[in-house]
DNA sequence: TTCAGAAATTGAGTCAATTCATTTTTTGTG
DNA sequence: CACAAAAAATGAATTGACTCAATTTCTGAA
């Protein structure tokens, strides 16, 4: 009984996790060994292994923490989205954005997307390919949403669309991390601009 | 004078680049060790290092022949293409498709997809997204040239369909190699839904 | 033909991720 | 309170990508 066991373990991944996102974001992700982390979490390198798979699946579960709190946060605004769709999905949009940067670096997501196509099959792979799917849901059900509000065409597909949304914000996203140099309020712009024809061409009607 | 050194430099990065290519496709890019391609291309690890700046790039570099053909294919669809919109798009997207596994497996393009993420500002990144950047513009100008035609209602803009069309062929060409079970049949099944849609929203008649 | 420099090759050495045989800790039972 | 089995931690050894000082090969001028 007890769980002495379970809560040990608890507590030891919990300073592995806590000691690899602080380092990952001070020192980059290939500027820190695993050594470091070891120490700074006070295991033994082996130890982290018995965790987690890789260094990769490190940098994944941190994503993964991050990438929760914008579902939740979507969740909210789905909740009670506002009626009109250009509106909706910029907000939708802007809360995504808005939390992608604040636990992590460009370079702690470019090793993080890296990780997820190069190795899918592991367990934080799947967790990441999860995570995008989530995301893609949300945007799926907002459409839906607003079609059923009478904000969109009733002829749309609403998960194609949905999808294709997602896929364009997350393409566009991919390339904000890849530049180094571009800032926010760049990659907002051109989101923006692809969403705003998109919407159009479902019938959204323009904000005044 | 003549160039010797130059013909050595030549025929070596050309042994080095077929070594590579083979191996990779035999044992895997993981599988295959520096060393071992070293060994078939019948030069010493190090001088592998004076023509890639590291493994990665050695891969990228595969990539690129790959898609410099698929771009070339495309461009002689571009120079005569066909007149129905839905029609032609399937024509770019099928060219596409039949040569992405012809040399590549899924595996090397998970990898190539990976590093170009991740190293984004290497030789060899910059020149993948730079190949993805031309794939991209061929679809804007297929969907300009249909436009001309009159095959896709006037309004649209062009260029920001084109890009949504790709952007959307590019994901789902990530999910199929992320899916080592995936059949290709599968994967143009989900492309031909998801531009139908999109094709119809921005005016294409549907083909009878 | 000879030779000094330039350009390239070489492979032994370094470094960091990962593995695994061994040791330590926890658990449940008598 | 032992104690045997199970679970987990440990860190030294392995592995493979990458570096770099030493060596070899080319070049063009005299």
């Amino acid at each position: 009984m007890s769980g002495l066991r379970e809560r040990q373990k608890a507590e030891r991944d919990d300073r592995i996790l806590t000691a690899a996102a602080e380092l990952f974001r001070a020192g980059g992700y290939d500027g820190t060994k695993i050594e470091a982390i070891a120490q700074h979490a006070d295991v033994s390198p082996g130890t982290i292994y018995n965790y987690y798979e890789n260094k990769g699946d490190l940098l994944v579960a941190i994503v993964a923490m991050e990438v929760n709190e914008v579902l939740a946060a979507g969740s909210r605004l789905l909740a009670n989205p506002p009626g009109q769709a250009a509106l909706a999905v910029d907000k939708l949009f802007a809360i995504y954005l808005e939390h992608s940067l604040v636990y992590l670096s460009k370079e702690m997501w470019r090793h993080a997307m890296a990780i997820s196509t190069q190795q899918p099959d592991s367990r934080f792979g799947r967790s990441y390919s999860e995570l995008d799917q989530h995301l893609s849901d949300q945007v799926c059900t907002l459409i839906g949403l607003l079609q059923a509000a009478g904000a969109i065409r009733e002829d749309v597909d609403a998960t194609a669309a949905g999808q294709m949304l997602f896929n364009t914000l997350n393409m566009m996203f991919i390339g904000f991390v890849k530049d180094e140099d571009m800032p926010l309020a760049e990659l907002k712009r051109q989101i923006g601009r692809q969403t705003r024809v998109f919407l159009i061409e479902i019938g959204a009607k323009e904000p005044e």
